[in-house]
DNA sequence: CACACTATCCTTAGAAT
DNA sequence: CATTCTAAGGATAGTGT
């Protein structure tokens, strides 16, 4: 097979395109890898001129958030880690549509959700979804509805036990020691008569590598 | 040779700074070889939490102008004042479609749950999250887990009962109709064993309304 | 156009230095 | 620590469907 491709611009613009795509898919699973091996945070930004799918990852929050971090950092320190690439991108020309939008959170995750919902809507093609991402899906659940029972005020709630780790979870717990002050505290007060929502439980136990059971529970 | 990492947080610290080092190098090679490959303009940032080695390549201000770039792209959905939920939703389906013509549903997924965890960490904004979107979110891991289930090929579980019945969810329902089609795969197989899921069940009475506990059970 | 396949090349965990 | 080595696993260019 003919292999050994050159380190240079790819001629024919169409195996560029399909190598693009495959790659830049490698590339974010190897991102996503090293964020959870090592306990990073990562993003990824990777624009084509032309104008193919512009990307990044994990999102664009994400990254200005790493951004910011970064520029907080004193100069002696940045100016170490920075590559002496800095004319990298400069000299090529990049026009831009000064359009900026300012996405809110609120905005985003009502975006995500009725994305969810649209995969939803059309359940078979989700054959590909990873298990893992399942596993994520359901640990996000549990964490937004222990955030919840704060907004509901209630006490009698049995404990939350941690799902079934993954790395997703690990890096989570980071990101809110970090980011998360500790505003949910003043707003537990709020009542939720909407829903009366009791008791959620979930357990986990010794099977975090193998787990051979996933019990997902809904009963009254 | 001991090969074979698991997807999750290194314990070892020592072997865990190794591979940290090992594949960020690797990391920056596979972006530049992808950067000068395919003509994009791409950019990696990493932090490491635990030591002051913050990396942006090729640099900050080159990260800057490309998040510049991304922000000023089409925004995902615009929040609408709509008195309908229904064509609340129909609207943003629609246009979700539309910026979904490229990419495959398991990217689209991917990328889903990848905001999805960002979201989640910072999680206090999550303040306005209606009560729905989690029902929708849990209703959606129920959905998702019944498909795995016949991925898995397994025929040992507790029927699923419905979860608590909200708007969404019949919304949702409809959706699947209209949609749905129904074609299982052969990728199956190696999902299940990558991750040894044996067994995922679910029940539910007649509480559909007065959900007073709802109990989400990972157990193992 | 999105995948499946596969021979080949590349990355890397672990250990030794 | 930084290097080197090496087997094993992973990525992917080219191709076919």
């Amino acid at each position: 097979m003919t292999k050994k491709v050159k380190l240079a611009l790819m001629e024919n613009e169409n195996s560029r395109a399909i190598t693009l795509k495959k790659r830049r898919s490698g590339l974010v699973k190897k991102v996503k890898e090293i964020s959870t091996l090592c306990d990073v945070k990562a993003c990824l930004i990777m624009f084509s001129p032309k104008e193919v799918e512009p990307m990044v990852w994990p999102s664009a929050e994400a990254a200005r958030n790493l951004l910011k971090d970064f520029d907080a950092l004193p100069a002696f320190t940045k100016k170490k880690n920075e590559t002496s690439l800095e004319s990298y991108l400069k000299e090529k020309t990049w026009k831009v549509h000064e359009s900026l939008r300012k996405k809110t959170q609120k905005e985003n995750m009502e975006c995500m959700m009725d994305q969810l919902k649209v995969q939803l809507s059309s359940f078979p093609k989700l054959d590909d979804l990873d298990v893992k991402e399942i596993y994520s899906l359901i640990s996000f659940s549990k964490d937004a509805i222990m955030h919840l029972r704060k907004k509901v005020g209630s006490v009698q709630h049995c404990p939350l036990r941690d799902p079934p780790v993954y790395p997703f979870e690990e890096q989570v717990k980071e990101f809110r020691t970090t980011t998360g002050g500790g505003h949910e505290n003043e707003r537990a007060r709020k009542t939720y008569e909407e829903v009366n929502m009791a008791s959620i439980g979930a357990s986990k136990e010794k099977q975090t590598k193998n787990m051979k059971n996933l019990d997902i529970n809904l009963q009254g």
